[in-house]
DNA sequence: CCTTGAACCTGGGCGC
DNA sequence: TGCGCCCAGGTTCAAG
């Protein structure tokens, strides 16, 4: 379930642990993920020092000190664990046992900190996500970066932004919303939640919130705020939501929110004086959430 | 160019 | 402790 939101919350909760750690070891379990990982992937990164922990829009950046980053995509169950490599661990030792999922660990990070030996273990059951080794100073370069638009939460999103992409358009705005060239990070759930807060239906054709002159009307106003807010309210929920986060196994896996539309079908609306039931329709393929009573 | 739909892959939940 | 079906938070590619 890895949108912008929890991403950032894997990004923090790993950054303590990873930055500044040797690289002692990068352990495939397999060739491939969604796509093949990077030739030589092991030997390339092997010894090196992470220096930091990065993300854009839903991509986590992990740093070298040799000027390559290794660039990580969670896709759809993709998640991190953290597990101390410890001098009495012994495979199948019923004082560490195995999860049940571990035939999913794909990649694992063999690390090094101070007198410390640590393991980072990224588990993918569905394998959508994949890794990709990048020069960062061209990271601008790498294919999927190149045409991705603003982060929700950066001040290159504004309504005239929106107003210059949703000009002319008929999408409907649940579809324009998950277009990365449009925004970079929202998934199906936040865009749920940021267009039930404008009070904006996931129907509604895009262009119809622009004006003539191509000025944005009141209602992008509201869905720009509302876009942000619903970002950086998870990004703190998943903040605080940290500690707890990090179970004893170390994982990292996705906090729990209360949403007020996503995954909630025949539930009351939760807006005050609404009094709506939350929908479910399909629009290209994907559920979307949305309050037929407050949301036009 | 814009828009939609299928594909990638595995597991969980549900009804029978 | 089965079996089939539907569903899942992302991205990319092809075709209309």
């Amino acid at each position: 379930m890895p949108e912008l939101p929890e991403v950032e919350t894997v990004r923090r909760g790993l950054a303590p642990t990873m930055e500044q750690a040797r690289l002692e070891r990068l352990e495939t379990r397999r060739p491939d993920l969604r796509f093949p990982l990077p030739d030589q992937f092991s030997e390339r990164v092997s010894g090196r020092t992470i220096i930091g922990l990065g993300r854009r829009a839903k991509y986590l950046l992990i740093d070298l000190d040799d000027g390559m980053t290794i660039i990580a995509h969670l896709g759809m169950s993709g998640s991190f664990r953290i597990e101390e490599a410890g001098p009495a661990e012994i495979p199948g030792d019923f004082h560490h046992p195995r999860s049940k999922d571990e035939k999913h660990d794909h990649v694992l990070f063999h690390l090094t900190k101070g007198d410390r030996s640590l393991r980072v273990i990224y588990n993918d059951p569905r394998r959508f996500g994949f890794m990709h080794l990048w020069t960062r100073s061209d990271l601008d370069l790498y294919p999927a970066f190149a045409g991705l638009g603003p982060e929700p939460t950066g001040n290159l999103l504004d309504a005239e932004y929106l107003a210059a992409r949703f000009r002319d358009r008929i999408q409907p705005l649940k579809g324009m919303l998950l277009d990365q060239t449009v925004i970079a990070g929202l998934g199906n759930i936040y865009v749920c939640e940021a267009l039930w807060r404008s009070g904006l239906s996931p129907k509604r054709k895009a262009g119809t919130l622009v004006t003539k002159a191509g000025k944005p009307k009141p209602e992008l106003m509201a869905l720009t705020v509302a876009i942000r807010e619903v970002i950086a309210d998870a990004i703190a929920a998943g903040g605080s939501s940290l500690r707890d986060h990090i179970q004893t196994d170390g994982s990292l896996g996705y906090f729990q929110h209360s949403f007020s539309v996503y995954d909630r079908e025949t539930e009351p609306c939760r807006r005050e004086g609404c009094g709506g039931i939350v929908s479910r329709l399909v629009q290209s393929g994907r559920s979307t959430f949305f309050c037929e009573t407050c949301q036009k």
